[in-house]
RNA sequence: GCUCCGUUGGUGUAGUCCGGCCAAUCAUUUCGGCCUUUCGAGCCGAUGACCUGGGUUCAAAUCCCAGACGGAGCACCA
């Protein structure tokens, strides 16, 4: 229609004619269909397989990133000059407590991106704030727990306050070079000067005195707020961002670890992070979006020494669905503070810890993290998208059992079977059978129980009549459940059953399970059928109750 | 106010660099069917999207301009 416009009026006859051909083609088989391929193009069969045996990526490329199990000689030889032997990255966190799940994403993107290029990671902790954003001694191994629940093991570990002479190191270097100042404007005074493009007065001191008194930072012979090494950049920058940050600064309170405490002169973030990332060689940055400006203001520092700047990448802020509480690591510690959260793994608790006790797999998590790619704009995270990983996961090998959620219970009548006997997983009958005795009475949920009169099926049992009261066992065929007669429900014996707390993100849920959830272990996972699937935590003696965590549908 | 960046179904994502094979991918969600002593499982199917307005072009999700909306930075936080 585009080279014949004359057609276009012809356009809504299209569907109709493509449609019955379509429909006639989808009717074949695989087999025939991939037949008259062959008769018809075989280039383009031969086009269409070859790009099925491709790898699917979840994630973009890597710029300037060969990958290593595509290259065949022929193409190493044309190898871009400017790409990357290896791909090596870092995850930097700041470890102020453990992660929440947002978290999850650098690690996910990073390692991900680690195992498709064969490349490197390390850890290294920007714990360079011992005040705002003080450290928190336990974090550093909380997090890297997380990182293993992940499923990830970091090639490297660091922490920038182990490396604060190095840091000094640079900053002579750099102060040799003309690229810094120390400077002792207020913070207001120097924001003034700033943003209308004025240099301070301290700008043009020279190198001596520069080098003197950053000495004396080092020393700590300045108090917080008195001094500040400057990196030199553009003052009359379009960008005021990037205008004359500050490289160091010094901070009284003494640094959490014991290793750091006597330090008071402390890097920014822009300096230490962009003088590690050279000297670890990282080929590949992988951040937020509030860093963005960061590449800029580093360059600068990267072109005083004569360095090359690594490939960034950055994205936007993800949201996870499904929490009423925020996530944000400060938030939920106050939470925890306050009494309102039992830990770090409640499972109302948007963390990483608390979905690990609920039973969901690191692998779950990172796959859904990886989905969401690395687009600047900010993403919601659907937690149903975990959930359905999960549910792959572990579907096949989790046994089946029966839980009545604030169950109602109700006689029996009639003679129905002493025992029920239904399959622990209907995919699998090797696995044998669950023992539930049946005794006098059941229970039911509240939505379960039938009108008056009406039948019910309760499943790996038989078919009651709710009448005056009771369930009367009716003994009708399995076939009023396939004609759609009667719903098939759950149900649990009145006496012998388990009392179960079920700890849900929506708060607890307490009922009554078949007996021999009882004798699950520890961490086995369980799918209370038309619930759930759910992680046993443990056997209460003192409260006589079985404790689990749900974990999703 | 100054400076960056972004916008594809309910959600996420592919495609945008290099316009045509996009009548737009995949996953999830929702809905429907099938199967199964009957699973919130599995199988099959359906619904559902290119922010708006101009422009360039035979042809625009893709290029250009303007606007709307959203995000980020302008810290002695990370």
């Amino acid at each position: 229609m585009g080279d014949n416009p004359d057609f276009r009026e012809h356009g809504d006859e299209i569907p109709g004619i493509a449609g019955g051909v379509i429909g006639r083609v989808n009717d074949l088989s695989y087999e025939e269909k991939r037949e008259r391929l062959e008769d018809l193009a075989p280039e383009e069969l031969a086009e269409i397989e070859a790009e099925d045996e491709e790898d699917e990526h979840d994630l973009p490329d890597l710029p300037n990133a060969a990958e290593p199990s595509s290259a065949s000689p022929d193409s190493q030889a044309h190898q871009d000059a400017d790409e990357y032997d290896e791909i090596r990255m870092r995850v930097a966190p700041n470890p102020n407590g453990p992660w929440h799940v947002g978290h999850a994403r650098m690690p996910a993107v990073i390692g991900t991106y680690k195992e498709r290029y064969d490349g490197w990671f390390c850890v290294r902790f920007d714990d360079t704030d011992p005040e705002t954003k003080r450290p928190d001694l336990e974090a550093y191994d909380a997090i890297l727990e997380d990182l293993d629940y992940l499923g990830f093991e970091p090639d490297a570990t660091y922490k920038a306050s182990d490396r604060l002479e190095t840091y000094y190191e640079h900053a002579r270097e750099l102060i040799d070079l003309g690229g810094a100042y120390t400077c002792s404007c207020s913070g207001e005074e120097f924001s003034e000067l700033k943003n209308s493009g004025e240099p301070c007065p301290h700008r043009e001191k020279d190198v001596e005195t520069v080098r003197e008194e950053f000495e004396a930072m080092v020393d700590g012979e300045y108090d917080s707020g008195e001094m500040v090494l400057r990196v030199k950049t553009d003052i009359e920058h379009k960008n005021p961002a990037l205008r004359d940050w500050v490289g160091f600064r010094m901070i009284d309170t003494p640094h959490p670890r014991e290793e750091a405490s006597e330090y008071r002169c402390w890097p920014m973030l822009d300096f230490q992070s962009g003088v590690d990332d050279h000297l670890l060689e990282i080929s590949h940055i992988i951040r937020g979006i509030d860093l963005q400006d960061s590449a800029k203001r580093q360059q600068f520092v990267y072109d005083y020494f004569g360095w090359d700047y690594p490939e960034v990448v950055h994205w936007g802020h993800v949201q996870i669905d499904a929490y009423d509480v925020k996530m944000s690591t400060s938030t939920i510690a106050e939470l925890i503070e306050d009494g309102e959260l039992d830990g770090w793994d409640d499972p109302r608790a948007p963390t990483l810890k608390s979905l690990r006790r609920r039973g969901i797999r690191g692998e779950a998590i990172v796959e859904a993290m990886a989905g969401l790619g690395t687009s600047t704009s900010d993403v919601d995270l659907a937690m149903s998208s975990i959930y359905a990983n999960n549910r792959d996961l572990i579907d096949e090998e989790t046994d089946r059992r029966f839980f009545v959620r604030e169950g109602n219970q109700l006689p029996i009548s009639g003679d129905p079977p002493a025992e029920a006997n239904p399959p622990l997983h209907p995919n699998h009958e090797e696995r044998g059978v669950r023992e539930i005795p049946v005794s006098d009475s059941v229970m039911l949920e509240p939505e379960d129980v039938p009108e008056a009169d009406e039948r019910i099926w309760l499943k790996g049992l038989g078919c009651f009549r709710y009448a005056e009261g009771a369930l009367e066992y009716t003994d009708d065929d399995i076939d009023v459940v396939r004609e759609g007669e009667v719903d098939v429900v759950h149900w649990a014996p009145a006496s012998e059953s388990v009392a179960v707390r079920m700890r849900t993100p929506d708060g607890d849920v307490r009922g009554h399970a078949e007996p021999g959830v009882g004798d699950l272990a520890s961490d086995e996972m369980v799918q209370f059928e038309r619930v759930g699937f759910a992680r046993i935590d443990r056997h209460d003696d003192e409260e006589e109750e079985t404790v689990v965590y749900y974990a999703h549908p």
